[in-house]
DNA sequence: TCACTGTTGTTAGAAGTTCTAACACAAGTT
DNA sequence: AACTTGTGTTAGAACTTCTAACAACAGTGA
């Protein structure tokens, strides 16, 4: 037997020491996260800490895959649990988890997309799993109809990106669907949860069902006749 | 004659200070701006720019302001210099001067975007010169024929907010035609300068410039009739 | 010209941080 | 029982921000 009570007593404390470097993150940001303090408050020494994390960048890089594994499993929940349902209230669905998750932890949320450490490069672990909440957005978009566009640069860009991970078989139309939809969806968060809204006194869960559902009928008609394809 | 040789030295100092730190924060990040490490490049120790800045957070500050001016003033220049053109053209010059800005220096754009320090809270001029980048965009839209919509919670925010800046006159559709407008563009600018796009080998001015025409022609017919409000 | 005031710089130092090195000890294996 | 491995310790280097005390300077007024 190799280990397996250290094995397990080392992931505890592993476990622990990201537990409170989430506290960390969420009261004084992602420059607040330390070691040493960290140490401090499971009653070890700072040290000791770097028999478990190479580093502090090392610890970062946990939390990031971590979070990664946690937004996936959140929204391929959702996007399970509404299988029966039409497309449009799947996407509703998706859209509600993925919002729920970033707003409920928004410190996480700017770990995943706020600013990154320069000259990082994230592994290709990680990369995969960020994949796996586009992969369930996609899931829930309709397949059928999709018209085979001309082939433009950013089609074979996007079937390239899609073959890559084993999703070949997902016509370039949904895909780009599948990118602006996410991409709009994360305008309306990121400004939220790096508090753009606040003294706008705008309410942002508002705004996001609004591009929700801009995003399900279209962009006509939905909301006012301010066009911007107007005569000029 | 109140020391205006000794106060232009000191802006000169100030300006020398934060373009050091600027290029800090492009090589370093934002936690690589060092007071002391700027101190050393201007060949001064370190306390002696705590005459200039009360702290590093101080520095950081004037740092978004500038860049919020800076912004606003390129976004204003090339809504100007399109003044003759349709309105389809100025937003495309607006979201090219846009993405532009933001692209040129990322590192500045994630100063304004990015992660926000924790229990920072924007001073009201550095809010109303944000807020200059938004009247631009608002400023090429088309204001006639929108229609008065249903008295709804999101509209009458969106009027207090631009009455409480003296742009009471613009409708609640135009004004949410903007926001959504500006949040979609900032949903691909972000996720670009925050190096997502990278791995998965798409070219994120194609995104955007998709993003800009679905904008000024709607939705629908532009790429494929992949609708999420199919059957269902 | 002399003295005064305010600004700008210095060094010293406190209190942090990350992280390495060397050492002590306990736990698991042979 | 001896050996190896894992985990913790203290010491310390090299940083960081930032304050305090002091020195030197510029500009002003008598």
């Amino acid at each position: 037997m190799v280990n397996v009570r250290r094995e397990r007593y080392r992931e505890e404390t592993k476990t622990e020491a990201k537990r409170i470097a989430l506290e960390q993150l969420a009261e004084l940001g992602i420059a607040g996260i330390s070691v040493n303090a960290i140490a401090k408050r499971m009653g070890v020494t700072g040290p000791a800490l770097y028999r478990y994390f190479k580093g502090r960048d090392d610890l970062l890089n946990d939390l990031v895959r971590d979070a990664w594994h946690d937004l996936a499993d959140t929204v391929e929940a959702s996007v399970e649990a509404s299988s029966g349902a039409s497309p449009p209230d799947r996407v509703r669905a998706f859209a509600e988890a993925f919002r729920s998750w970033a707003v409920t932890q928004p410190h996480r949320y700017l770990l995943l997309f706020g600013t990154p450490l320069p000259g990082y490069h994230a592994p290709q672990d990680t990369i995969l799993t960020a994949h796996r909440t586009m992969s369930a957005l996609l899931g829930v978009l309709p397949h059928e109809g999709s018209a085979t566009t001309g082939p433009s640069t950013l089609d074979a860009q996007l079937v390239g990106w899609a073959g890559a991970r084993g999703e070949g078989d997902v016509p370039p139309a949904v895909l780009l669907t599948g990118v602006r939809a996410f991409t709009r969806l994360h305008g309306v968060l990121s400004l939220e949860v790096s508090g753009q809204f606040g003294p706008m006194g705008i309410d942002p869960a508002l705004l996001y069902r609004a591009e929700v559902e801009s995003l399900i009928l279209g962009d006509s008609g939905v909301r006012g006749s301010t066009r911007l394809s107007g005569p000029g």
